[in-house]
RNA sequence: GGCCCCAUCGUCUAGCGGUCUAGGACACCAGGUUCUCAUCCUGGUAACUUGGGUUCGAGUCCCAAUGGGGUCACCA
C-alpha cells in the first residue's frame, strides 16, 4: 500500500476563500489520517493574475489552522526548468497535441465560436501554442472518490484544450498532470467547478502517465442569498475576513468541515487532531450546501467558551482599547465570556468598562431617579444593593435595570453587581450622579 | 442551449430494503434557573420534489419528469 499524498494548489490570486480552506482541510485530513503527506503547491502560470505576497499571505492563514504543508513547490519556478514545455512538446511528436497560432479566443468576444476541433490541428505547423488533439468516440471516464461512482464523457464533446500557452506557460491543464504525476500524489481533492473538464485532465494523464491518481470533487458551497456558487463580489467569502470579525479559527475549521462531510454517528464538533483520526472518504456529501452562518456563530461561541481565561485575554487584544488595564480586563473577562459570539463582540459588552458611554434618558423607567438615589445612597454607604429599603410598588427588577443604564448605558450587560465591583466606587458613583 | 453533477425539517445532516408513526445539531417557539442579556437544563413546531416501475415490503434500488447547481478561454 503506498503512502497517500494529497495536495491544495491555490492561485496566488488574493485571500483565502472559505472553499479553498475547506478542500485543503479535505485533502490535509486525507493525507495525515493515513499517516501520509500533505503537498501545498502555488499555480501561479497566469501571470497576468498575479498578487504581490499573495503567496505569503496564504501561507499565514493556513499556518492560523494548523494545516502544515510537508512539501512546497511554486508552479512558475519549476517552469522555469523547462518541464511542461517538455511535455507538451512529447505529447506534439507523439501525435497526441499540436501547435496552434490561431488568435486566443474568448467567452466574451464577439464572433465566439463554440468549435470543439481546433482549425490548426492538422496543419503541421512546428510552432506556437500547444492544443490537446482530442480524439473522436472515445469515452472516457473515471470513479469519482467523492461520488463513489464513475463519471464518463464522450470525447466528441471534448474541446481541443489548450496545454501550452504562447508565453511558453502551461496551462492549468497540463500543469495538474504533469505536477501530479511528478509529485506522486495520489489523491486529487478539489471543487465541484473542476469536474467539467476532468475529460481533459484524464487524457492528458493517460498521455504523459502509466497511473493517474484517484480523483474527487468536492461540492460547491451556495450563497445563502442566492442560492448560486458563492461569489466574491456579493458574498463574504474570505477567511482572513472572518479571522478580523473574531471568529476563531476552530470555529471556522469546525464549521466548514461540516459543509460537505458528515460523520455516521452525526458528531459536530471536531478539533482538527479529532477530524484528521475521525475521516472517512464515504463521509463526503454530494449536494451542495448552503453558507448559513448561524451555525458558525454557534460554534464560535462554544469555542471561546472552551478558552482559558488567558487565553481569551491574549486574543482580545485586538479587539479592545489599546489603552486598556490589564488588571481591569482580566477580571472583566470571566463576565462576558458566556456573552459573546464573536470577539468583536466585546465592545458591545464591556465597552462600559473602559469609557463613559453616552446614556439614552428614554431607556429608564418611570421611577428611576428614586432608584439612582437609593442605589446612590446605598453604595455611598457600601451598603450591598439588595439590602436597599423597599417601599410600596418597589420592583427589584426595575431598580437594578435603571441602576444598569445609568452605569452602563445598555439594558444588556453582565451582571451589575460584579460589574460595578470592577468599576470602582468612585467610577460607579460619579455615572450616578450624572444622570440623577 | 450542449455536457456534467445533485435532490430528507428554514439550514447542516443521519439513514445505505423491513427496527422510519424518519434521528441529531443550528435557528425558531415555550418553560425552568436569573436583577437584564447570555450560559445551562426541559419540552415543542418542522422534511423524505413528483410520476412510473422492481419487490411480500421503498426515504433507501431503477427510469422519467420537475427543480437546483456547475461548466463551456492561450483563467485557475
Amino acid at each position: 500500500m503506498t503512502k497517500v499524498r494529497t495536495r491544495f494548489a491555490p492561485s496566488p490570486t488574493g485571500f483565502l476563500h472559505i472553499g479553498g480552506l475547506r478542500t485543503a482541510l479535505y485533502a490535509y485530513a486525507l493525507a495525515k489520517h493515513d499517516g501520509g503527506d500533505f503537498i501545498l503547491r502555488i499555480e501561479d502560470t497566469d501571470q497576468k493574475r498575479q498578487v504581490e505576497g499573495a503567496t505569503q499571505a496564504l501561507q499565514e492563514t493556513l499556518k492560523k489552522f494548523g494545516l502544515i504543508w510537508d512539501e512546497f513547490y511554486v508552479q512558475s519556478e519549476r517552469q522555469e526548468k523547462g518541464i511542461y514545455k517538455k511535455a507538451a512538446e512529447k505529447l506534439v511528436k507523439e501525435g497526441h497535441a499540436f501547435y496552434c497560432q490561431c488568435k486566443p479566443k474568448n467567452a466574451k468576444d464577439e464572433g465566439f465560436s463554440n468549435e470543439l476541433r481546433d482549425p490548426c490541428r492538422d496543419k503541421g505547423l512546428t510552432s506556437g501554442a500547444i492544443k490537446l488533439r482530442v480524439p473522436d468516440g472515445k469515452i472516457v471516464s473515471y470513479t469519482d472518490f467523492v461520488h463513489k461512482k464513475e463519471i464518463s464523457w464522450n470525447t466528441d464533446t471534448v474541446y481541443d484544450a489548450t496545454l501550452l500557452k504562447s508565453d511558453g506557460f502551461p496551462t492549468y491543464h497540463l500543469a495538474v498532470a504533469v505536477d501530479d504525476l511528478d509529485m506522486k500524489v495520489t489523491h486529487i481533492l478539489r471543487g465541484h467547478d473542476w469536474l467539467p473538464s476532468t475529460p481533459i485532465h484524464l487524457l492528458v494523464f493517460d498521455y504523459i502517465g502509466e497511473k493517474r491518481p484517484e480523483i474527487g470533487h468536492v461540492t460547491d458551497i451556495l450563497s445563502a442569498e442566492t442560492g448560486k456558487k458563492l461569489s466574491k463580489r456579493r458574498d463574504s467569502v474570505f477567511v482572513e475576513k472572518f479571522l478580523e470579525q473574531g471568529y476563531l479559527p476552530e470555529a471556522l475549521l469546525n464549521f466548514v468541515m461540516l459543509l460537505g462531510w458528515a460523520p455516521k454517528d452525526n458528531r459536530e464538533l471536531f478539533t482538527l487532531p479529532e477530524f484528521v483520526e475521525h475521516f472517512d472518504i464515504n463521509g463526503f456529501q454530494e449536494a451542495n450546501p448552503r453558507f448559513l452562518t448561524d451555525k458558525l456563530d454557534w460554534f464560535n461561541g462554544h469555542y471561546i467558551r472552551q478558552k482559558s481565561d488567558e487565553e481569551l485575554l491574549d486574543l482580545l487584544k485586538s479587539f479592545i482599547p489599546e489603552n486598556a488595564d490589564e488588571e481591569k480586563l482580566k477580571r472583566v473577562i470571566p463576565l462576558i465570556k458566556d456573552r459573546i459570539k464573536k470577539l468583536s463582540d466585546f465592545e458591545s459588552f464591556a465597552g462600559f468598562f473602559f469609557e463613559k458611554e453616552t446614556v439614552d434618558l428614554k431607556l429608564f423607567g418611570k421611577n428611576y431617579k428614586k432608584h439612582l438615589e437609593k442605589a446612590l445612597d446605598a453604595i455611598e454607604k457600601s451598603i450591598p444593593l439588595d439590602q436597599v429599603p423597599k417601599d410600596n410598588n418597589f420592583k427589584v427588577g426595575d431598580f437594578f435595570m435603571d441602576l444598569r443604564i445609568a452605569v452602563t448605558g445598555s439594558k444588556f450587560t453582565p451582571p451589575i453587581n460584579e460589574s460595578i465591583e470592577i468599576l470602582g466606587k468612585e467610577e460607579t458613583l460619579s455615572r450616578l450622579r450624572r444622570v440623577i
